[in-house]
DNA sequence: AAGAAGACGTA
DNA sequence: CGTACGTCTTCTTG
């Protein structure tokens, strides 16, 4: 006795279709997602909540069917399907691939009648059934064993029809369903009923006798206009009552038996809802999932015995030199450090072996962190920390005081974070409890993921809540939570360990052990240390800017408001729509999902149009709200020593750059005079010893330019750039066919445009507009590029046809970039593909290259044991604090290791200021 | 409370 | 209809 699930699939994505904005579901690359993010939705909502032990989902194949053989103009009011429909019906069927879900079809009939005749023959054997379809049909099929699951109200919820449901919302049992409908008729399949008969009428008729058949007998003797109607239109209700019969003795390929609910396919659940951009269903998902199998994805169990220092000592001595630990700080986040949020005191380290073949059990000690640091200084075996740099952190305390500098040298051998991310560098995460179901099969068991933390508890049979168990003694609830926190940690720990012997093999048939090895890792420290650092900035200089941009920000308010007589709120695009379109009735913009764009550039275009002036206050308001809005930010993270640390993020960008989050320092403004201000209150410092000297900032010029001509080796562009020429003039003299001076400033934006839009895969239309030039100008002015740099654009074919063959993009140090959608038959998601392989392997070669002189740097200020250091990266420059008498020393390392990171065809132009603040380091 | 959308800062 | 990010506000949804 089973319970069988059988779906209709077209039926219930055509609901969520239309009961889901299509605006509001779409990929980056433009895929509209709403019918598969509904169905998908509604899938696991059942799923969860019927439990069936069979699945099947049933799909019409095309629009001929024995049907509209019969009478063709069946269904054919119905609109032709929208493309944006049919496009994501493909979609549906590779989400129901990945989750296992066997799909059925038969040709000539539609999901209906599949639908039956699986129903019948489940009901053989005896299965409960369970129709999950909004096609009205089916309700002929409802008995005692079925029961008809039908959408109410868009996708959300669902009416459970029995046969008491029929019959109360119809009047007639379900076997009388079809001869009612044959008789009302249906709208939506074209199927037009008796005149003036409605569900009621019908139902009368059919109880009083006994059915179809019966009222067609004793038509004659039916009285009215009714009577009269049905006896017009009697051959039109047979031809229904021949149509909505189901059918259900198909041959089909598979039977109940074979529709039994299969393990899913965890990595094509990830890979196709990654392409999908569904996260929090894909979530949704694996709990469902995690729920019903557990046996199927067993968690970690780990035996942790807490270990004091001498205890520490004898087991590490026992560990062969070569060992690599898995390891987790066990972090006391019950101790108030008072520094704010998700702070904590380490109380340990837990380390976890690899774990033997067949062993169920990981044995994990943990550690006081004094002690480990002390063993692992004097060598022995590594660590490997899944996102090490914040436990780097935790273990070397809290800057300016202590830093990551002081932490042992080959402390961490490997971040399973970081291994991930060169191996697929596009996900948005890398989660440890994700990774470890992804690439172990087995889920990680957190108390903070289920509710009130019961598995760790149960693990150990305490009873944290204070409950009846718990007992009372305060020392033993601290100390059982002290266990708890033991165990977390033992698990990831455990996780660690055995995800990187997965991770490492991974990453080698990628070749990219190399790249962690001797680029991520040793640069992770490199980052903590600048992270420690932080950057001074002049408060008193930024609370000045404060006002200052606080005024410009309510006088423009004022001015704004002035002009519509109203005080809208500025920073809503919907109000400024209403008060631009509508109520000045200006033309419109550039449309948006939900509207037209108030964008800066439309802004500016529509001031050019009306000279209204309420769109130069509105963009004042803009400028200033955001600037002041960016100091506040800064001015909120500065520490009691005037420095403001960001983190890097290292596993974010999927082309190999870093990223600055909290506060990001990777977009202080530099474009205008305003901005720049801000630069301006970053200033030099001190350190331990006393004040600094100043601020240097060295920067790539035209690395992204440099690398193509590398890369593409382009004779006229490398011979661009080894004339020591002006790029833009020099390339602008080969485009125009004039001479070098007679390159005008127009011809040099132009060509400057062109250039950096190449590395961006920047079409004819797309430059057009930035240029504001006509689209044949501007594909006018890509031929001649293309023909005076031949090089450059057999190179950009010859990328996208080798990421398409292999499957992805390499940088200079082989880092690659994974993009399947270069074979997709979606246009829009190829052709934005084919961008990101032209760009990936530009900006990610310039990534590596900064990498390289960060390490290069890094190792050279060591070895001179400089006080001077780096404090940021934004891309292709880095900004660092010298000490008063190591300028031109560090002036020397800089240039040096930074032109030096790579031998290209070209070579590598930085150039370096140095100044008190950051804005006057620029050059 | 959390997420989407729109806007805009950087390279 | 040009790549890669992060962060803010407003608005919508659960």
């Amino acid at each position: 006795m089973g319970r069988l699930m059988l779906v209709d699939g077209h039926s219930l994505a055509y609901r969520a279709f239309y009961a889901l904005p299509a605006e509001n579901f779409s990929t980056s690359t433009g895929q509209t997602t709403n019918a598969v993010y509904g169905f998908t939705s509604m899938l696991i909502n059942v799923l969860r909540d019927e439990q069936p032990t069979h699945l099947a989902v049933a799909f019409d194949l095309g629009r001929q069917t024995f049907r509209t053989e019969e009478y063709a103009e069946y269904k054919a009011n119905r609109a032709t399907t929208p493309t944006e429909f049919s496009g994501q019906v493909p979609l549906i069927r590779e989400v129901l691939d990945a989750m296992g879900v066997p799909q059925v079809t038969a040709e000539g009939y539609e999901a209906d009648d599949v639908i039956c005749t699986l129903t019948r023959r489940a009901r053989e054997a005896g299965h409960d059934v369970l129709v999950v379809t909004g096609d009205r049909d089916s309700f002929q099929l409802v008995d005692d064993h079925v029961t008809v699951l039908y959408p109410v109200r868009g996708v959300s919820e669902l009416s459970r029809m029995d046969p008491a449901a029929v019959e109360a919302r119809y009047g007639v049992p379900p076997g009388l369903y079809p001869d009612l409908a044959a008789l009302v008729g249906e709208d939506s399949d074209n199927l037009p009923g008796v005149p003036g008969v409605g569900p009621k009428t019908a139902a009368k008729w059919l109880l009083a006798h006994g059915g179809l058949a019966g009222v067609i007998g004793a038509a004659g003797d039916i009285k009215g206009k009714a009577g009269e109607n049905l006896r017009t239109h009697l051959h039109d209700v047979e031809r229904n009552r021949r149509l909505n019969r189901l059918v259900g003795d198909l041959d089909l390929p598979l039977g109940p038996a074979d529709l039994e609910r299969r393990p899913w396919d965890r990595d094509a659940i990830h890979t196709v809802f990654d392409g999908l951009e569904f996260r929090v269903l894909r979530e949704r998902l694996f709990a469902t999932f995690d729920n019903d199998e557990p046996e199927a994805t067993g968690g970690f169990a780990v035996e942790v015995r807490r270990l004091d220092d001498a205890a520490a000592r004898a087991w590490w001595d026992a560990l062969p030199t070569s060992a690599r630990l898995g390891a987790e700080v066990v972090l006391d986040d019950t101790a108030d450090t008072g520094t704010g949020p998700g702070d904590g005191v380490v109380e340990a380290v837990a380390l976890a072996a690899s774990p033997a073949a067949g062993e169920s059990v990981s044995e994990v000690v943990t550690v006081p962190p004094g002690t480990l640091l002390d063993l692992a200084r004097g060598g022995g075996p590594g660590l490997v920390l899944h996102d090490a740099k914040p436990q780097l952190h935790l273990l070397a305390g809290r800057p300016p005081s202590s830093s990551t500098a002081s932490l042992p040298e080959g402390l961490v051998v490997s971040d399973t974070a970081l291994a991930a991310y060169l191996c697929r560098p596009d996900q948005r995460s890398y989660d440890l409890a994700d990774l470890s179901v992804r690439h172990l099969g087995r889920t990680l068991v957190e108390g903070e993921e289920v509710e009130g933390g019961a598995p760790v508890e149960d693990q150990l049979g305490l009873d944290l809540d204070g409950g009846s168990g718990g007992g009372d003694d305060p020392s033993a609830l601290l100390e059982a939570a002290r266990q708890v926190r033991a165990v977390r940690a033992g698990i990831r720990a455990a996780a660690v360990a055995e995800l990187d012997a997965v991770l490492r093999a991974e990453l080698e048939e990628r070749e990219g052990s190399a790249l962690l090895r001797d680029l991520e890792l040793p640069l992770l420290r490199v980052l903590a240390r600048m992270e420690d650092a932080g950057i001074a900035v002049d408060v008193e200089q930024l609370q000045q800017l404060r006002e200052h941009y606080d005024v410009r920000v309510s006088e423009a308010a004022r001015l704004a408001w002035a002009e519509v007589g109203e005080e809208i709120n500025l920073g809503s695009p919907k109000q400024l729509q209403r008060v631009l379109f509508e109520q000045l009735a200006m033309p419109k913009t550039k449309r948006t999902k939900t509207g037209y764009t108030t964008d800066a550039e439309a802004l500016q275009d529509l001031y050019e149009r009306t000279e209204h002036p309420f769109l130069l206050h509105l963009l004042e308001h803009r400028d200033a709200i955001r600037l002041r809005q960016t100091v506040e930010g800064l001015l909120a993270t500065v520490g009691p020593d005037r420095r403001i640390r960001t983190t890097f993020q290292q596993t974010i960008a999927a082309t190999g750059r870093l990223s600055s989050t909290d506060p990001n320092l990777q977009n202080i403004p530099i474009r205008t005079e305003e901005g720049r201000r801000i630069r301006a209150a970053f200033v030099v410092g001190r350190d331990s010893a006393g004040d600094m000297g100043c601020l240097m900032s060295a920067d790539y010029s035209q690395v992204e330019m440099r690398i193509m001509a590398h890369l593409s080796g382009d004779a006229g562009l490398i011979e661009a750039f080894r004339s020591g020429e002006d790029l833009h003039r020099f390339v602008g003299s080969r485009v125009f066919e004039v001479e070098p001076a007679a390159v005008t400033p127009e011809m040099r934006a132009k060509v400057k445009a062109m250039s950096y839009g190449l590395a961006y895969g920047l079409s004819a239309f797309g430059l057009s507009r930035q240029l504001r030039t006509p689209v044949e100008e501007s594909r006018a002015l890509m031929d001649e590029y293309f023909e005076r740099f031949g090089g450059v654009r057999d190179y950009l074919r010859g990328v996208v046809d080798q990421a398409r063959r292999d499957g992805w993009t390499a940088t200079i140090l082989g880092r690659r970039r994974y993009l399947p959608d270069l074979t997709s038959d979606n246009r829009q998601r190829r052709e934005a593909a084919e961008r990101m392989a032209l760009n990936a392997p530009i900006q990610g070669s310039a990534a590596d290259l900064v990498k390289v002189a960060m390490l290069g740097v890094q190792a050279g200020l060591d070895a001179a044991g400089a006080r001077s250091r780096m404090l940021l990266q934004v891309h292709d420059e880095l900004v660092l604090e010298v000490a008063p008498d190591e300028l031109d020393d560090v002036r020397e390392l800089v240039v040096r290791e930074m032109a030096g990171a790579a031998d290209l065809a070209v070579p590598l132009d930085v150039s370096v200021g140095v100044g008190r603040s950051w804005f006057d380091a620029a050059h």
